[in-house]
DNA sequence: TTCACTATTTGACAAAAGTCAAGCTTGAAT
DNA sequence: ATTCAAGCTTGACTTTTGTCAAATAGTGAA
């Protein structure tokens, strides 16, 4: 059995036939360091899961690139906005390692969470969590300060700093380079 | 028809059956200005929905009363960590004007999707739109000035400088009192 | 109308993080 | 092995917003 098909019982158990039809609907791709799941102003019609590897999402705002989301292996990652709302999206989303990666297309999703109550459950459950992490974020970036939320990353995803470019990290954690620099300088 | 069954509508059609059911389940309550309608530590067994009046959902930090949402008519709202997780909630829920307020159980609402799958894509809709809702102010807490988004809620929200006390816009824009009265001198 | 709050404004100063500019390090390609 | 570019560090200075303290305005009850 491979991580996502994990991911989706834990999140929450479908019946066989469900699984069945589900699990058909993922693509897997193998790609290169820095290939593009997403590019720029395109309706992103995918929902992603990292098998192995990583990704990163960003965009370009005044110029500058902000790292929105790095999904590690084991992560569903998608531009939320676009992939709901079906509008192009500003968001960039680029493999940053050789990856292994699933993708189910919005359409074949929602015919299948149309067909079988369960999908649209586990749907749901997908959704729900996704809300309560981001309402987790929110709280870190307004209330705690660089070094927190640095030990905070450190704590829950140790290995994204043997992994993923500092300038990334810091962009993710919604701070500078420099920033950050000093941080880790201090201890 | 009331400001519910019209919000629940738009957000997702309903067959005649499953609004029959879903619409009973919800009670309405008329309370005074400061009716606490969830109190600390306790788990959140409602979502809210408020017919007429305005509702603030706060907690303390530090000692500190920290605004975290504010539901104007027409807006549902609920601890989302502590009814989904059904873990006690730091939150407060309190009116701040004389309400109509509709609250329709955890159990009752969990029983409703299993049972009618448009009722589980309506609370996936639901869900969803909050996700949507909850990315867009954490970047405008993560970019945007204070000025910028005392603005924006001016644009979006005109009515809630009339009705909500400044100490409580101020914290619900993540800036303080004092911040906030500057900016609104300069104008 | 006045009192006693509570809400809001203003001022002086402090802290956290950003910006700009320069200098180091390091690892992959020739 | 050498070189060059990307990745990271360090320093000096600026900006935004917060903190603390005090003054002023507004409001409802006696």
């Amino acid at each position: 059995m491979d991580l996502l098909q994990n991911a989706i019982t834990t999140i929450s158990p479908l019946s066989a036939e469900s699984m069945d039809a589900f699990h058909q609907s993922w693509k897997l791709w193998s790609v290169k360091k820095d290939h593009l799941l997403l590019k720029e102003n395109t309706v992103s019609d995918y929902i992603y899961f990292i098998e192995k590897g990583v990704a990163r999402i960003y965009y370009y705002k005044n110029g500058k690139e902000i790292t929105e989301w790095i999904a590690l292996d084991g992560q569903f990652f998608l531009s939320i906005t676009s992939f709901f709302q079906r509008v192009p999206s500003h968001l960039i989303i680029q493999t940053i390692e050789p990856s292994e990666v699933f993708g189910i297309h919005h359409d074949d999703f929602m015919k299948l969470a149309d067909k079988y109550h369960d999908i649209e459950r586990l749907l749901r459950k997908m959704v729900t969590s996704s809300l309560i992490l981001s309402q987790v974020r929110m709280d870190s970036i307004q209330f705690e300060s660089a070094q927190q939320r640095y030990e905070r990353l450190l704590q829950t995803t140790p290995q994204i700093v043997q992994r993923v470019p500092l300038t990334y990290i810091a962009s993710f954690l919604g701070i500078t380079l420099e920033t950050l620099s000093r941080i880790r300088s201090q201890r």
